[in-house]
DNA sequence: TGCCCACTTGACACGGTGTCAATTGACGTC
DNA sequence: GACGTCAATTGACACCGTGTCAAGTGGGCA
C-alpha cells in the first residue's frame, strides 16, 4: 500500500480514503482493467461463433489474450486469497465467470454432437477450466519461456484434441 | 509458528531452536515426508518400466499418489514463495526434480518412437510438467470435487492422448 | 467570508516473524 | 554431592505491513 501510494503521488492514508482495504483496491483494479481493455468486446467472437469448434477456439483466444493483462493483479489477488476472505471471494467470482465461458464452449460442442465421448460435459468443463488457469499460463510462458502465441496455439490445438470428437457422435 | 509450537507441545521459541525460520521448517517437513512415505520406492515402477508408455503411466501414478501427501506443506511453501527467497528456491528445486521425471518419461517415449509428432521433446516436457502441477490437482480434486482415482485416470489417459503418437514415427 | 472536501501529518493498535537474555530443570560426569 | 551441559522456558523487544484515528492545511466554490 505504501508503494502504490507513492507511485500515485499521494500518501498511504489518502489511498485508504479511496480503498478501505488492500483487497478492495485489487478488486477495483480488475474491474478497471476490464473496462479499459474492453474485455466484453473480446468475447463477442466466441459468443457469436457459428459452430462449437469455432466457439471453443474463439474463447481460448480471448482468454489467452486477457491473461497477460490481468496477470499482475490476478497474482496479487490469488496470493491474498490464502489469508483474506474478500480477496478469495473476489477471485472465486472471476473464476466462476471464466468457467461459464468454458461451460458455454463445451455445451456448444455438445449441441453440435462434437463433444468427445471421453468426457461428460461437466468433466470436460472442469478440465478445460483447469487447463486455462492463470497458473498454467504462468508456468508455460514465464517459467518455460513460451511466447504468448505458442501458448495460445498450443492450448487451442490441445483443447481440440481433447474435447472434439473424431466423428460426430450418434 | 505459534500454532505449530502449540501442537508440538513446546513454546514458539523452542521451535526456533530447531528451525531458524518458517521456510526452513517447511522444507525440513517435505524431506521428512519423503522419507516417511518412501517416495523413492514409488518411483521404481516408473524407472524400471519396459516401454515409454508404461513409464509415462507409472510416473503419473506415482506423482498422483504423492501430491495429496505433500499438499498441505506444498501449499504453504508455494504461498511463501511470493515473498520468501528460501521458500521459493526450495519449491523450485522440488519442481525441477519433478520435471526430470517428466523429461525422462517423454524421452522414453521418444526412444520408442512413440512421441507424438505434435510436440518437440522440450514442449512435451513443459506441457506434461504443467499439467501435473499441484495447482491443477487442487483445481480438479478440491475445487471440482474429483476423486483421487478419477484425477489419476484422467491424467493418464490425457497424457496418452496428447503425447503418444498414433503410429510409431518413421 | 466561510464552508466543504480532499489530502496531509503523525500517531497508534494488531498480528506475525525473528531475536535476545536470563532462568529452570533434568541429565550424566567427575 | 557438586558441576557443567543442554534443551526448553519466560518475557521482553524490533521490524514490517495493514488498518485506524485525530487534528490540521489549503484550494475551490457559494
Amino acid at each position: 500500500m505504501t508503494d502504490i501510494a507513492k507511485r500515485a503521488g499521494i500518501t498511504r492514508q489518502a489511498l485508504y480514503l479511496h480503498f478501505s482495504t488492500r483487497a478492495e483496491l485489487l478488486i477495483a483494479s480488475t474491474h478497471h482493467v476490464d473496462v479499459v481493455r474492453a474485455v466484453d468486446e473480446r468475447l463477442v467472437p466466441s459468443r457469436t461463433a457459428a459452430t462449437g469448434i469455432e466457439r471453443l477456439d474463439a474463447y481460448i483466444d480471448a482468454w489467452a489474450s486477457y491473461i497477460p493483462e490481468i496477470h499482475g493483479i490476478a497474482k496479487a489477488l490469488i496470493s491474498m486469497s490464502d489469508t483474506d476472505d474478500a480477496a478469495s471471494v473476489a477471485w472465486a467470482d472471476r473464476m466462476r465467470a471464466m468457467r461459464q465461458g468454458c461451460d458455454a464452449a463445451i455445451n456448444a460442442l455438445r449441441k453440435d454432437k462434437m463433444l468427445s465421448p471421453h468426457y461428460s460435459p461437466k468433466q470436460a468443463t472442469d478440465l478445460l477450466w483447469t487447463l486455462l488457469s492463470v497458473r498454467n499460463w504462468e508456468s508455460l510462458t514465464i517459467e518455460c519461456g513460451w511466447s504468448q502465441k505458442r501458448y495460445a496455439d498450443t492450448m487451442r490445438s490441445l483443447a481440440r484434441r481433447l474435447f472434439v470428437a473424431e466423428q460426430p457422435t450418434h
